[in-house]
DNA sequence: AATGAATGAGTATTCATTCAT
DNA sequence: AATGAATGAATACTCATTCAT
């Protein structure tokens, strides 16, 4: 049977291989066409979607899943991973060089808009998200790069200073879900961003 | 007769609980039985948790489940309509008599607080939680209720008055959903929703 | 569990009681109510529909039912039974007084005619149709009015005289069945009979 | 990939046995295991019988009963289409180079006698047996055959020249069914037969 | 490495039958 | 006698995972 233990897909490196390792050129490919594939299926129909359904997409056999994630907890997982790294690449982007006053609110506002679009962002920034405890150094990677953010807005006084970097993780979180859960749609997602930036910002 | 719908001898009395169809004493307390049970482990393992299960926990067997929720789905629906009822009902005691200033910002809290240790609330909000659409009448219920409390606080100046209804339920739905998924302490829910309730004050 | 031996309906007189039993009114009243819902159900759905729905067709409750035929075996029994002995009434009023030149005939095309109406007749006639092994005593009532039925015929020189019962139980049985699966029209039945009956009457 | 639909990887060729979908050696041989196991099942005991009771008398796993068959009703339908494709085959031997007077008897006899031991064959004929409707190909296939044989025996004078095909089918199908259900033994088939066969032939 | 067939535990759902009201 | 709720075995079907080709 299949071990049934909660934390067996913990071992970071070994749920899909890191994506250094020397692979043939078909075999990397096709770890990103699953990896893609699985995105587009969990995010239409949710964690409960079948792996068969990924292989079909991803126009390989349900062997070759399996051989790149040995799980389907891994899968997930792995998705997760990659698509966390994608936000904190495109954060360090959008915080290189940014004036530090709007930078941190155009991430947040740009992390939200993503999660109306990508359903799996979901379980990205919840703590427990899919059932996938998504591994601590992405995770912390990305509390890296809002934190940063967060301190050059506060420092040039966009946002108010008592606030610490666990509380914007939470409503960016929140915001995210609302988001991804409830379709809003554009005004609706800015005029809820307008209330939270102003509680954010220092009182005048 | 066997009617085969979904028998939902709902105590639809604001205050009372008895309104429903007429069910034998044992039947209603199996029906309410299973609901708790269903509640709970779903709260606990999620909407994927085996219908067997709950009739364990109810302690009936699991053709008794089915006969009062001829479909895992209907089970789900119901839940969330008994949830919905019940925060209703307590946001209205907590609307009557209160101090309109301060009465919008209780509930607000109150219901995060709430589903902070209710999981099930998530798909209460949202508008497609748990594959499940919940019934336009009890959404419609709450949103008249925060609508209230909304524009008593409005008039009490305690609540900015650009402030729209749709907002509201978003950052509400949105943060439920946070403090769910987030497993927020005691203090990061507080401090969380500081920032919230500060972008929803008039500025100064 | 359900005791799955082969034979355990054939006690006659158990299954249903005979209906000269003293019942109390009602009671007799919704003896007859469930065995013409089943008779309806059963022909409309085969004798795989629920006892549930025979119930609700009837308009008692199923405890009812099985109080009336203690198993479903026993109702299918009752069914066939009745029907049974409705068809060797009818036979023979047919057989009455007509001339038996034609009696023999016109009581095979009724009884084809009539499969093609009522379903269930289908294990009526066969030696196990249904899963039920029909009672003895009204299956050799009916062989007996067709027999005489035969004699008849044959000593008015109507049907050949080396036709022997057995002979004609099969084709009628046969015919029955065709018509009934077959969905047979009035016109194909005639001529489907013409051949039959022309196969029985002497050579000239 | 795994095409979800039937994979009727039939034996369609005529004479051969091997023109459809490329399976796996041992795929194919599964098929065909299981194929021949259901048909014993259900002519054992019905189409009441479990699927799984399919699996274990052909010596494979429920689940790969269900990856050549995705639904019960399509394991029955597979089956009646290779009996039929069996007998139209096994018919058209029969028909060529045979003396056409005595060839169409032969197949209809032929027909009966398999009836009264394949028990499956009943939907095979009827319009709707077992809840399965078997394909118009198939059916039509066999319709021509005898068909074919039919108009032989009419030119050879064998049967009368006013007989048509959809009698002949319909005292075929009825007749299979008798055979089937009535538990005929040999030499009453032989008789019925006679009858039957009598009927067709010219009046002298 | 890839394929896709096989496995088999798991799950929702149905239904004959029993039994408390 | 009637009611209808409860029972629980049975059953079709799914899907993660393994393994022979």
């Amino acid at each position: 049977m299949t071990a049934r233990g909660p934390d067996d897909a913990g071992q970071a490196g070994r749920g899909g291989q890191e994506t250094g390792r020397r692979l043939r050129a078909d075999a990397r490919r096709n770890r990103a066409r699953i990896l893609a594939a699985a995105e587009e299926v969990f995010a239409e129909k949710g964690e409960g979607a079948s792996t068969e359904e990924v292989a079909a997409r991803a126009g390989v056999a349900i062997g070759t899943v399996f051989r790149h994630f040995p799980t389907k907890r891994d899968l997930l997982a792995a998705i997760m991973k990659e698509l966390r790294a994608r936000l904190v690449d495109e954060a360090a982007a959008l915080a290189a060089g940014a004036d530090p006053a709007t930078a941190f609110f155009d991430f947040f506002a740009f992390m939200v808009e993503r999660a109306a679009r990508v359903r799996t962002v979901l379980g990205l920034l919840a703590a427990e998200g899919m059932g996938v405890r998504t591994d601590e150094q992405i995770r912390g990677a990305l509390e890296n790069v809002v934190g940063e953010l967060l301190q050059g807005a506060q420092r040039a006084g966009a946002v108010r200073p008592d606030v610490r970097l666990d509380q914007v993780m939470a409503i960016l979180t929140a915001t995210c879900q609302g988001a991804m859960h409830g379709a809003w749609d554009d005004d609706l997602r800015r005029r809820t961003l307008m209330i939270v930036f102003d509680g954010l910002r220092p009182r005048p």
